[in-house]
RNA sequence: GCGCGGGUGCCGGAGCGGUCAAACGGAACAGACUCAAAAUCUGUCAGCUUAGUGCUUACGCAGGUUCGAAUCCUGUCCCGCGCACCA
């Protein structure tokens, strides 16, 4: 056997000598361009991102194969912070990420000094660009993919800037682009904006944006001023918490005077807010005393709780003690204590006197919640903080969603929790009476220690995806795209229903500066949306040697949208009237795409953000065409990840398995758009298939000359695996396509092999049809075979074969499978009766009525089912009886009807041909009777395709 | 919570109104080949039954529609994924 490793690296190796994949221009041809989403850089390859491409790769040489120009590029994305951030742990002496990115590099890398070097050079974050692609693209193509890369780019490229430029250009142009408020998290140290992996523990343990409602409570010139995350419970506030130990401040916000935390106010002036502050206050000497409530005229105590923290919110709280646990504990430790009252220098009587208000009841709760769940949960002191953590969890899970306000609620009696909460805000807001503030949902650090906060941008840019007629675009560009699979479609409505705004450029982070405004780069998701177009001419703009400044707007208006006119033009950008007609006829010769497939998550922002793109920046004809969609892999039955070291890359893959083998296993192993679990023992098993195959066919390949074949059944079955091969592919069901080539075909192969005729004529047929059949799925050796095969010129390359619809033959394969049926049933007998030796079967054929009967039955069974009527209409006087028993029986039990009825005389014939096989096959004398001139009892059991067997 | 997807035999995983005890693969068991093993091939692989093509219980759970449901509907439990600046 030949080492997998030799044929994969000879054939790649052939294949880039005579550019097999690169293609251009040929009006003979129908194109088809065919891409995946770009991957990022952040250093070895895994599986992972070798499904996509895999899966294209598969795909799109068979549309090659059925004669179609086919163009299948690849680009690189390094836009945003993953590089960047890989170049600023290294920096920084990040030990973990520089020990990850040494690992990478001595991956391909012998010399320690030399690693050492390079990855001290990742400083510069385009080093690390320089230096992966390459091996990146190695890597690829290790899986012998039919890749184009003379069109390749990164999104760092002046092409791909440019063509970005133009893009928000053109959404400006139209509207599409907005300026406004925008809550982010914020590194205080940092000075900017932070993502997930910019925080310690970001990524295991994500902090979200919470938004609270201040409510201001007047307080002589002053507000006091609470936190919540429950407006709702407005109409059960009986008193005010503060923490007695905490100092507060008083500040002026936006020109009021603001009782709160310090904290607090440092964050408020991040939060659009104008904060001066003016004093501080203890906690304490508020104590006792009261404020103005701001639903009703009457006065709130305020009072000491201890577990009010000033780091979060403004640490101060409004107490609702019917459906708050920690309000309804709090009070009751005080009403409990007069001498804690007394310790505070509070009266007692005043707070004894304070009574929950109910205001809320819900589906498993009444009106006092906090007090229910406190004795559900055997809750009794405030000192029970992570249960009583849980039971406000609870209770809000509870009345969110189910909960009803009361009629202590005034006019949001009869409202919904959820409602209310919208309602009572708006309305307080009217009043001036409550305020919007952002607080992190846990502590966090970014990850040079400073804090984490949220901080308001109040000129972000956005896209405006419910801009004047966009959505109305996209949403027409969708209904004309193919979506595979289709059930996926609805979705992709759903998301433009809901997409609304969305941030579009960052402060920080590697990509294209925005054009109008330079201080803003464009975001990640946002730059990568039209860049397949790219792909039809960044060959040329190589060539052409076209420069940065040469790629104005003009220029993409005259390719993509043909604006201007040729001759102006070229005069204005100084390139050739020519080149420049080259580079429109390559966009309008291969644009739009055909089909664009990818990981199915990326269908409610990428995918749809790509839709938008298109209908913003090109014609109505060049819309993408098809979407098509696969699912996640997994490894060993979890989520792939470093820690649990399940990760597979392409470089492990390479050494162990071969790019056939892996190819094999992705289509096969699952559907496309169903998750893969990558098992090695799996692997292994597919491994060894492919390689039985190859031996297999190189064995056969030795014996082959033209001829005739005279097994029907035989060529049927091939035909028809021709066909449900085709079919498939069609569909894009490489897994029912795969099944075909690796295991259906070996079996009708062995099938026929074993009875030894015509073997040579065999051979050379299944020859020049399985072996492009195979090239799809696993080139290396499907090129291996047809070169050994003596066959010229690449098989990646040769036509997909044709199916004779004509040999496809149902009745040849029914005849066989009814043979080998009755050898079946012979010996299962045989064994029943634990008989040595036979001397005679007699095989009695059914009797002729028999025939005549089913035939009619099956016809009739396909539109009436009543039993009663089917014997009323199939009855004969002979045959009553068996009539009325048959009928029930079929009906009950349809496999009884065989697929194919043949007559008496058909089948009568058909034994008599197989006598001499059976014979041999079960050694012994076989005799064949019709039932009617048989003496035996059984006879009369017989049915179509069923004799009635005796041995003897 | 919202949205989406899914729960099938020892396992992976097809099937999406009748030919379904359920494709295909794996494991397991038995047999052939072999000195032996591996590979390969053949058979068995829910239970019972039988001179064969028969019966019963089965596709998360509970109901329903239908002559007929793994497949459609309703409810219910469980699992996975996405939820916006993160590529």
């Amino acid at each position: 056997m030949s080492d997998f490793k030799e044929i994969q690296d000879k054939w790649q190796k052939k294949w880039k000598q005579e550019k097999v994949f690169e293609v251009d221009i040929n009006k003979k041809k129908e194109k088809f361009f065919i891409n995946t989403p770009y991957p990022y850089i952040s250093g070895s390859l895994h599986i992972g991102h070798a499904r996509a491409v895999t899966e294209v790769d598969v795909y799109s040489r068979f549309i090659r194969m059925r004669g179609k120009n086919v163009l299948f590029p690849m680009a690189f994305h390094i836009s945003g912070m993953p590089v960047l951030g890989i170049s600023m742990g290294i920096k920084n002496g990040d030990e973990k990420k520089i020990a990850q990115y040494k690992e990478y590099v001595s991956a391909y890398v012998s010399n320690e000094k030399e690693v050492e070097k390079i990855v001290k050079s990742f400083e510069d974050p385009w080093k690390i660009v320089e230096f992966f692609i390459p091996k990146m693209k190695d890597e690829y193509a290790s899986l012998g993919l039919g890749v184009d890369w003379r069109r390749s780019f990164t999104s760092g490229d002046v092409e791909h800037q440019k063509l970005v430029e133009w893009q928000f250009h053109k959404y400006k142009e139209k509207g599409y682009l907005m300026q406004g408020k925008y809550p982010v998290l914020y590194s205080k140290t940092l000075n900017n904006a932070v993502g997930e992996d910019d925080i310690t523990d970001g990524d295991t343990d994500p902090v979200e944006k919470r938004e609270f409602t201040l409510m201001k409570f007047s307080f002589g010139d002053s507000f006091l001023v609470t936190a919540t995350l429950r407006p709702d419970t407005l109409f059960g506030q009986t008193n005010l918490w503060l923490n007695p130990d905490v100092t507060y401040v008083k500040a002026k916000v936006n020109g009021e005077k603001w009782i709160i935390s310090k904290p607090c106010a440092e964050k408020l002036s991040y939060q659009d807010k104008k904060v001066e502050i003016l004093e501080e206050v203890t906690g304490k000497s508020l104590l006792g005393k009261t404020c103005k409530a701001i639903h009703k005229n009457t006065d709130l105590l305020i009072l000491p709780f201890k577990g009010c923290k000033p780091e979060i919110a403004t640490g101060l709280v409004i107490s609702v003690p019917s459906s708050a646990p920690y309000d309804y504990l709090a009070l009751k430790e005080l009403q409990d204590s007069p001498q804690l009252c007394q310790k505070y220098g509070l009266d007692h009587a005043k707070i004894k006197a304070i009574q929950a208000i109910p205001i809320i009841v819900s589906e498993s709760f009444s009106e006092f919640s906090a007090q229910e769940v406190c004795k559900k949960m055997n809750i009794t002191s405030i000192q029970q903080d992570k249960l009583i953590d849980v039971a406000t969890k609870e209770v809000y899970k509870v009345e969110f969603h189910t909960g009803k306000l009361l009629k202590s609620c005034g006019k949001y009696a009869g409202k919904s929790v959820q409602q209310a909460q919208q309602l009572i805000v708006e309305d307080l807001k009217k009043e001036k009476k409550v305020d919007i503030f952002y607080e992190v949902s846990r502590h966090a650090v970014s990850r040079d220690g400073g804090e984490i906060i949220v901080a308001i941008m109040d000129n972000q840019w956005f896209l405006d995806f419910n801009a004047k007629g966009w959505k109305k675009d996209a949403k027409q560009a969708l209904k004309e795209m193919e979506i595979l699979p289709n059930k996926y479609r609805k979705q992709f409505e759903d998301v433009f229903e809901w997409l609304d705004k969305r941030p579009c450029a960052r402060l920080r982070g590697i990509g294209t500066q925005l054009p109008f405004d330079k201080q803003w780069v464009i975001e990640s998701l946002s730059d990568s949306t039209i860049y397949m177009s790219l792909y039809t001419i960044q060959d040329k703009l190589k060539k052409y040697k076209i420069s940065g400044e040469q790629l104005t707007p003009e220029f993409f208006d005259y390719i993509f949208q043909s604006k201007g006119k040729l001759t102006d033009l070229s005069k204005k950008l100084k390139i050739k009237e020519a080149e420049l007609k080259d580079i429109k006829d390559n966009f309008e010769y291969w644009y739009p795409f055909d089909q664009r497939h990818t990981f199915q998550p990326h269908l409610a922002n990428h995918l749809s953000f790509m839709i938008f793109a298109h209908t913003a920046c090109f014609p109505k004809d060049k819309q993408p065409k098809k979407i098509s969609l696969h699912g996640m892999i997994i490894s060993g039955g979890t989520k792939m990840s470093k820690s649990k070291g399940n990760t597979v890359t392409l470089m492990d893959l390479n050494k162990q398995y071969g790019a056939d083998a892996f190819r094999a296993f992705l289509c096969n192993s699952t559907s496309v758009d169903a998750t893969m679990n990558w098992q090695s023992s799996e692997v292994e098993k597919t491994k060894k298939q492919i390689e039985h195959i190859y031996t297999l066919v190189q064995e056969l390949s030795k014996n082959r000359k033209q001829g005739s074949i005279t097994n029907k059944s035989f060529l049927s079955k091939i035909e028809s695996c021709i066909q449900r091969a085709t079919q498939s592919f069609e569909e894009m069901n490489l897994r029912e396509y795969s099944n075909v080539v690796l295991f259906e075909m070996p079996r009708v192969y062995q099938h026929i092999a074993k009875q030894g005729k015509d073997i040579p004529a065999i051979n050379d047929y299944i020859f020049d049809r399985w072996v492009p059949m195979l090239a799809p799925l696993c080139p290396h050796y499907a090129e291996e075979l047809w070169s050994l095969g003596k066959k010229k010129g690449f098989v990646s390359l040769a036509l997909w074969p044709q199916y004779n619809e004509k040999l496809i033959d149902e009745k040849a394969e029914f005849i066989e499978e009814t043979i080998e049926n009755i050898a079946a049933d012979v010996q299962e007998i045989q064994k029943l009766l634990k008989k040595e030796k036979m001397e005679k079967i007699k095989i009695i054929i059914a009797q002729e009525w028999k025939y005549t009967f089913m035939k009619n039955f099956k016809k009739l069974l396909a539109k009436e089912r009543d039993i009663g009527v089917l014997i009323k209409s199939l009855v004969d006087k002979e045959h009553t009886k068996d009539i009325t028993a048959l009928v029930p029986a079929l009906v009950k039990n349809p496999s009884k009807i065989p697929l194919v009825i043949l007559t008496q005389k058909e089948e009568n014939a058909m034994f008599g041909q197989y006598k001499e096989i059976l014979e041999k096959k079960l050694s012994c004398k076989v005799e064949i009777e019709l039932a009617e001139k048989s003496k035996e009892q059984k006879a009369a059991n017989a049915l179509p395709s069923k004799p009635a067997l005796v041995l003897s």
